[in-house]
RNA sequence: GCCAAUGUAGCUCAGCUGGUAGAGCAACGCUUUCGUAAAGCGUGGGUCGUCGGUUCAAAUCCGACCAUUGGCUCCA
């Protein structure tokens, strides 16, 4: 029977350990296990090594290889095994788990080469794999047992596959991705830029990256007005007080940034805007009639991430959350629901980005995590789960994936090149608006709790970006382009009409930018291309006598010519539709 | 924050074991005026991430800090 991928990885990472043991031999051994594509191993070295020295770790992989023809299973008693691990504490650590567990204790052995393993190899290591169907990729830092508080060991990662040619198309898709990094291409398309006077994590938007962001915030507001939601807009800093009540200060205290007045007054950098707009609504009182309440703030947010935590724009410590909040009764929450449901499935298709949806539930076995009791999570968990299922939806299960006020459907949007991002959320919060005491006068005159849910479309406008380059390698659809059209006059002869075209789109309302002839016609088109301008518009003599365009459109080996109105008429029928 | 790597012109990079910096592209100027992905010649541009130390002498060696990247931990 050919063995699985799984069964090949497992043995791999025997292998890794074993070349390793070899030309370390002081190394102790942590655990080796399984992922995604491929393995890892994490060891205890005694000097540190670095990605140079895996090449001569792979080479000594691949020589022991061929002589480990059978893995070969030991059963031995608590004590037996302990005696053989006795210099490495990680193993016996593992071991008197198993022991204390009442667990079996096996031990596999192939060459030379003996490890603590519950089991799942290949049969015959030597025949079942292809020495080049993996690679070590690189090493890592990474706490014993994942535990902070542990020492950190050293892991090496490895990729393996079931063919070298899978293998290959893994480094393949890798590199393409790379090349679409938008840490990279942001700067390139002069999207934004990082200072490091500023600081980390804190990025700054050019106008061509402010453009962008105030065109997706216009769309995302243009699809909210239609629902009734009302703008709203708050300070940054807040009192303590703000978030003690709501629960936010206990547990993320260590987060926020710190704003002290002269006067000796606690403040905090907001890390996210629901308290606030708590107080918006509380402002007054309300009939029941009078709800949902909707209130939608485009607004930054501060948090004061770990430094090592910090990547482009897709972990940062400023950033715009596009929030939105309603405030109503429970029996509203379903309609409600709906309609930001509704929202999202028309506004990620615009981007070419097919949806998932995660119900988000608590975890049960952490009820500390969680504010409120365990009736009210079951009660909002079965609301939301008929939510999805009113919508045909299959919903993956997120079990412990809530936020720690209430249950959340979220949105994983697949991009081009097959990863899934967590974007849009939708979350039912019972408890906070408890917390601040927040009611609607109800039909018997009587006061009445409400309810509160959270509504981010983009989640961040960030991280949407950050996305979103990666997934369209920089290439924006036309609304969205930054610049749209690149107009190429042939030589100097045709500048007039090319500034009659260029007045023409700018009274069109069409962003378009002037390549002069000071170069050649290939070496223009070829700039264009490279900034990712959606439309190159050529000119020369045959379009100035007809008043005609030759439009080019992004990476497209053809033009086409049609009448200046024609084109000028495209572009805005495009902007309007939201064309992709 | 932790483990590790990296930081030289706007960008990509070279600069071996210490003797104060170079290329290509980009920018700018002149020539070229061209039908769809790189025309030619020339010019300018660098407190070698920052601060400190060792040395007659530091981009190069040492230390601290800042920043970036890959992981770990965290993510309202």
């Amino acid at each position: 029977m050919k063995p699985t991928i799984e069964e090949a990885r497992h043995s791999l990472a025997h292998l890794l350990a074993a070349a390793v043991l070899e030309l370390y031999p002081d190394t102790k051994l942590g655990i080796g296990p399984v992922i995604e594509n491929g393995f890892y191993y994490d060891f205890d070295f005694s000097k540190p090594i670095t990605a140079d020295d895996l090449g001569a770790i792979e080479a000594r992989m691949r020589a022991i290889l061929p002589t480990w023809s059978e893995f070969r299973k030991l059963e031995v008693a608590p004590a037996e095994a302990k005696k053989r691990f006795i210099s490495n504490p990680y193993k016996v650590e593992l071991i008197n788990e198993l022991e204390a567990k009442k667990e079996g204790i096996t031990l596999y052995q192939s060459g030379t080469f003996v490890d603590l393993c519950r089991g799942g190899h290949v049969k015959n290591a030597s025949a079942d794999i292809d020495p080049k169907s993996f690679s070590l990729s690189r090493v890592a830092g990474a706490y014993w047992r994942g535990d902070e508080k542990n020492k950190m060991l050293t892991r090496i990662y490895g990729l393996a596959f079931s063919t070298p040619k899978e293998l290959e198309e893994y480094k393949t898709r890798l590199a393409e991705a790379e090349k679409r990094d938008h840490k990279v291409l942001g700067p390139q398309l002069d999207l934004f830029t990082f200072s490091e006077l500023v600081g980390s994590g804190l990025p700054l938007w050019t106008p061509r990256g402010t453009l962008v962001r105030n065109l997706l915030d216009a769309y995302v507001w243009e699809l909210r007005a239609k629902h009734g939601y009302e703008r709203v807009e708050i300070p940054h800093i807040t009192k303590k007080d703000l978030y003690v009540t709501s629960g936010h200060w206990d547990k993320y205290k260590d987060d926020l940034f710190h704003v002290k007045t002269r006067e000796g007054h606690e403040f905090a950098m907001k890390p996210m805007n629901c308290p606030h707009h708590t107080q918006i609504y509380a402002r007054r009182q309300w009939s029941y009639r009078e709800l949902p309440q909707r209130y939608a703030n485009t607004t930054m947010c501060y948090r004061d991430e770990q430094s090592g935590e910090l990547s482009g724009l897709s972990r940062v410590r400023a950033f715009t959350q596009d929030d939105a909040h309603v405030f109503c009764r429970m029996d509203q929450v379903k309609e409600e629901f709906l309609k930001i449901w509704d929202i999202i499935h028309e506004f990620y298709p615009k981007f070419g980005f097919n949806l998932n949806v995660r119900l988000s539930r608590h975890d049960p076995a952490h009820p500390e995590k969680y504010l409120g009791d365990a009736k009210r999570w079951e009660m909002a968990e079965s609301m939301l789960a008929a939510i999805a299922k009113e919508k045909g939806v299959m919903a993956i299960d997120g079990l412990g994936e809530a936020a720690f006020y209430g249950p959340k459907l979220d949105f994983l949007a697949k991009d081009s090149l097959g990863r899934e991002w967590q974007v849009a959320t939708i979350q039912l919060d019972m408890n906070m608006p408890e917390r601040f005491g927040l009611t609607c006068i109800n039909e018997d005159g009587k006061k009445e709790g409400i309810v509160m849910i959270h509504a981010a479309i983009m989640g961040s406008i960030e991280r949407f970006l950050s996305i979103l380059i990666e997934h369209t390698s920089g290439l924006f659809p036309v609304w969205l382009a930054p610049v749209q059209v690149t107009v190429v006059p042939i030589n100097d002869k045709h500048a007039d009409y090319a500034s009659k075209v260029m007045a023409a789109l700018a009274a069109a309302s069409i962003r378009a930018e002037l390549s002069p002839s000071t170069e050649t016609l290939g070496k223009r088109v070829r700039a264009a291309e490279l900034n990712k301008i959606p439309l190159i518009v050529v000119i020369g003599d045959k379009e100035a006598s007809d008043n005609a365009v030759a439009v080019r459109r992004h990476g497209s080996k053809t033009s086409e010519t049609k009448p200046l109105q024609a084109f000028i008429a495209d572009v805005k029928k495009a902007v309007e539709e939201r064309a992709l």
